[in-house]
DNA sequence: CCAAAAGTGTTGGATTTACACCCATGC
DNA sequence: GCATGGGTGTAAATCCAACACTTTTGG
């Protein structure tokens, strides 16, 4: 009798009507959760827990449940280690080395998430395990974690540069210095604040305050919102295209 | 006594060390076959030989087995289907919503794959069922093979124009005639014969052989080959990048 | 009054687009 | 000799990159 026959035979709740002698895994998700603080591009890790690699850091992850989908594991293993729901997340690919996880074989689709830093309240339901690291300064990863990490720096760099996913990881109100940046940290490269600031007012999608910012400077500067519904009544109307 | 616990039990060749509690999926591989021929870009589908949806149009399919990753078993699905191996292929997208597969819960991972048609010998083993489609005459497909279908066009047009991939649809031997109605069918828009030459030739990719086609012309077209070797030595030494 | 950041336009170069005629050949 | 597809260059428009000085204000 094979482990596909047993199953049959023992999984009551979900009988294998269809494809029967088919092996099945262990499908995990892990999340590349980036953040925007002290004007730097953050990383969030977690020392592990669990066995294998305990106490070493990694991404935060967790395994499909039969009743979930991929979506709803990543948001739910975010917010089980933060608190934190309605954050911007995307799926980026799935890792499947068969000896990928010493522990036992498990395939795993990564996802990335863009939270604002400062303006989250951590509830930090797990979060003395949990650390923000600079981007440069993260430690060695477990397992494939950080090719995970880099495929993930890469999608962001192009995201950002063709959705208006920046915003994610900035406050609601924002100053233009603290968009280039965010820019420039997301990009790793400086980039020309006349040039900046003339591009992302030609793409018309963000709104003016009359309120400033002078935390940062005697003179102060003018506060941003981006204005969502703006952008989104141009991509449909005008198959408008933020490029940056 | 629950499925895991069972399985722990039962399963002598994989002893669950470390997750025992997690619950186990099915991992499929759909591919979406992309095909060049007479001037039209097509796609390979099969009739479904199997329950559910027995006889309905399909992307071709399978699981992955314990032994295998992701590309592995997408190497072998094509394989077995097509006879063809050392194929462009590409993970894309992992569908997992709760009932994709009215089956049974299934989650399946797409890659897309690119076929010169016109110079594969199918030794067409299965290739009974399965017939080349016109992008927009494909009939309606099982599940969320549309969506996988849908997407997989969307990273084909990205991808061509960023990476030299539009080759792997061509013979070894292509006219510039060719290569532009190839990107015009990627593209699903006409372009300028001379700016796209233009264009073709700054990238200074390809060999211009002696050699002319003349079975459409009676002026005959030259006949070009891409230069993998120039283009990555290129890549790694001048950090070129293919932009079309 | 001065230090520190904010704010603001122009120009040259590069890239992209639009566009039309002659060529070679087989029939 | 003519019909068919092959091959070729230029000019205008647009986009992108480089660049420096004035403003504001808290201390």
């Amino acid at each position: 009798m094979n482990q596909s026959e047993l199953d049959k035979i023992t999984n009551v709740d979900q009988p294998l009507t269809y494809y029967e002698k088919e092996d099945q895994v262990l499908l995990a998700v892990d999340c590349i959760i980036f953040g925007f603080d002290q004007n730097k591009l953050k990383l969030l890790l977690v020392k592990r827990n669990i066995e294998p690699e305990f106490g070493k850091w990694s991404l935060i992850g967790g395994f499909m449940k039969k009743n979930e989908n991929l979506d709803t594991t990543a948001a739910r293993v975010l917010y089980t280690l933060t608190g934190l729901s309605d954050i911007y997340m995307e799926q980026l690919y799935t890792y499947s080395k068969v000896d990928r996880d010493p522990g036992q074989r498990a395939i795993s689709v990564s996802y990335f998430a863009l939270i604002d830093v400062a303006n989250h309240q951590f509830d930090g339901i797990q979060l003395d395990s949990a650390k923000w690291f600079d981007l440069d300064e993260a430690p060695k990863l477990i397992f494939d974690h950080q090719d995970m990490v880099d495929k993930a720096i890469a999608r962001l760099r192009r995201r950002a540069l063709s959705k208006p996913i920046g915003f994610e990881l900035l406050p609601e109100k924002f100053t233009m210095r603290q968009l280039q940046t965010l820019y420039e940290s997301i990009l790793d490269k400086k980039l020309d604040k006349r040039n900046f600031i003339n591009k992302i007012n030609s793409l018309d999608v963000l709104i003016k305050l009359e309120e400033k910012d002078k935390t940062v400077s005697r003179k102060g500067a003018y506060l941003y919102n981006f204005d969502k519904d703006k952008y989104e009544k141009k991509v449909k109307e005008d198959g408008f295209s933020f490029k940056l």
